[in-house]
DNA sequence: GCCGTTTTCGGCCCGACTGTTTTCAGTCG
């Protein structure tokens, strides 16, 4: 079981004990150790079957460890099975429609027997739900409209989608009157690989809800969700929501470190200051007075020591600041009190592409056109990878077509001049590990990639000890993308990404994070664990077009999520060094 | 349920908006 699924169960147990009204800090004790399982590099599974104590992780303490080695030994829980017979599971679901809660969820069930969305829809329908005290003719009218876009669930956007999205509504937003600086905060500052909805800071000191109300006028709001003096919403036609706060200019840093996030990270900080004295919250950072009690306290009361800045704001907590992709409370609070963070990555430091299409197979542009476009970015090299035969359906090389792509990229080599065009290929990894190509054109590349395109639904053993096998053959330097999921279209394949990552330590195969926002593979949890196995990361765009090779940054992104320092990206070496590492198993 | 450089007991992050509950609970982020 894979740490995200220990995670889904727990985050359900405590869903769940919330729906029966158990102490909130009992709640928020499960919520913790499930974001700390998710975020934690290796296999919870193998710690447990080493016989390693979880209460050493944070968050976890005996009665979460107890769980987890229950889950992993018996498939479930039994606190679990007692608050089942309670209250269903599929009660969840419920909590997951905007503007239901634990404790609507609950009145529903326990006074109209209501457990899924389907029989939510059909009281709806049939008017019972309104009859409910705390529901009435609004909520129930949310409720239906919450369920229609359930069922029609465009669930989270891609980076590269919500950047398009946005840019309009970023523009109409600067025109309003009165508006000082506009920033997008939460995950899409954090650059997550997926975004569900959208915050967005506006600086005004002037009239709040003037500004909400030019927001909520942007021709493309689909409806205005929420509209106030200091906040609005509204949802896009493509169901983007996106939230808008006015802030004034002495918490704009403040806000935007805030709304930033993450969660997880806030409640990091925040626990930190209050042992300093202090309370932070989106309007600033405060000196508590000693003897008030916290009951009178309003969110600006006390001494403001910082807010307008959001380096202020880490500063005023003995903190340095740090990059937002690193907001996940990962390690990153301690690592800035004690000046620790990593210098990471950034799209400067690339001075390659090493995956990368063109018209020998699926690809728009001529190996001459991707050159010169590789050559424009500023890069030292760029691999060629065509796919191999397997792929036939794009046209993939034989044998033969591989050798005359050679002499075309001979040629083009001759012609441009500087920028070295290293003759690759993406080798399919066939049904049972061997390669796509014969080991003799294998010899006469200069980088092979590996990649697997086919019978993506085998077993997980099967799945690991093939993609291990293709790793075997000393030729092969990079494995791409290698769990194969694109996202909110395809899961990762069932393999096990730990034995995979400690096999290209060993046979010292580098792996890829392959930057197309669609894809994203590697992810931020398993590039931080390439890095620690001391594996090589090689961020590659996979572009077919001169344009892709701009979806680099997104790779980027997702490395600093994954701690990347330029040191352990193999694509941030000068020509000749990654043509010695090229050379690493000569001997 | 978890945790400890003030603590092994007594805390645990905090504010805005909405709808309906005439003074605030529920939900959300």
């Amino acid at each position: 079981m894979e740490n995200l699924e220990i995670a889904a169960v727990l985050e359900d147990l405590a869903d769940l004990l919330e729906i029966q009204g158990a102490n909130p800090f009992k709640i928020r004790a499960y919520r913790n150790a499930v974001r700390t399982i998710e975020s934690v590099t290796r296999p919870v599974r193998d710690m447990v079957d080493q016989g390693e104590d979880l209460t050493a992780l944070p968050s976890v303490g005996a009665s979460v460890a107890k769980a987890v080695e229950e889950l992993l030994t018996t498939g479930r829980i039994s606190r679990m099975e007692e608050v089942t017979t309670e209250f269903p599971r599929s009660l969840i679901d419920l909590t997951r429609l905007s503007g239901v809660g634990p404790k609507k969820a609950r009145k529903l069930f326990e006074e109209l027997q209501i457990r899924t969305v389907d029989d939510l829809a059909e009281a709806l329908e049939a008017g019972t739900v309104q009859t409910l005290g705390g529901f009435g003719k609004k909520s129930a009218e949310k409720i239906t409209a919450a369920i229609e876009r359930h069922r029609n669930r465009v669930d989270r956007f891609l980076l590269d989608e919500v950047e398009k999205l946005i840019a309009g509504v970023l523009e109409h937003l600067s025109a309003a009157s009165g508006v000082g600086r506009v920033e997008v905060a939460g995950s899409f500052r954090r650059r997550k690989e997926t975004i569900g909805d959208i915050d967005i800071l506006a600086e005004s000191d002037g009239d709040g809800g003037a500004v909400v109300d030019h927001f909520v006028s942007y021709p493309g709001a689909a409806r205005v969700e929420a509209q106030g003096d200091t906040k609005g919403n509204i949802a896009l036609h493509s169901g983007l929501s996106i939230d808008l706060r006015v802030i004034p200019s002495e918490s704009f840093g403040a806000a935007l470190q805030y709304f930033t996030g993450s969660k997880e990270h806030n409640v990091a900080m925040r626990t930190r200051a209050v042992k300093q004295g202090l309370r932070v919250n989106e309007w600033g950072v405060f000196r508590v007075p000693e003897e008030v009690d916290a009951e009178d306290l309003g969110p600006t009361s006390g001494e403001r020591v910082a807010g307008a800045t959001e380096e202020g704001v880490y500063e005023a907590l003995g903190m340095a600041w740090m990059p937002p992709v690193l907001r996940e409370n990962r390690g990153e609070v301690e690592a800035s009190v004690s000046g620790t963070l990593p210098a990471l990555v950034t799209v400067n430091d690339i001075l390659g592409d090493l995956q990368m299409h063109s018209t020998w197979s699926d690809g728009k542009a001529t190996v001459e056109e991707m050159a010169r476009a590789c050559e424009a970015r500023g890069y030292q090299y760029l691999a060629l990878t065509d796919h191999s035969q397997a792929m036939a359906m794009v046209q993939g090389l034989t044998p033969e077509r591989a050798r005359a792509q050679w002499v075309e990229i001979d040629e083009v080599q001759e012609r441009i001049g500087e920028i070295r065009i290293l003759k690759s290929c993406e080798v399919d990894i066939l049904k049972d590990g061997t390669l796509d190509m014969p080991d003799e054109i294998l010899a006469g590349l200069d980088l092979v990639v590996v990649s697997v395109h086919s019978f993506m639904d085998l077993e997980k053993k099967a799945m690991t000890d093939r993609v291990i096998r293709a790793m075997e053959n000393p030729e092969v330097d990079i494995l791409c993308h290698p769990t194969g999921r694109r996202l909110g279209k395809r899961d990762a394949f069932a393999m096990d990404v730990e034995a995979v990552l400690e096999a290209a330590a060993e046979l010292s195969v580098a792996v890829e994070l392959n930057a197309n926002p669609n894809r994203l593979d590697l992810s931020d949890v398993h590039v931080y664990r390439a890095k620690e196995l001391g594996v090589k990361v090689v961020i590659s765009t996979d572009a077919h077009s001169p344009k892709g090779l701009a979806d680099m940054r997104f790779g980027v992104d997702q490395a600093r999520r994954g701690w990347l320092e330029p040191g352990d990206v193999l694509n941030t070496a000068t020509l000749s060094e990654f043509t010695s590492w090229l050379d690493r198993r000569a001997t």
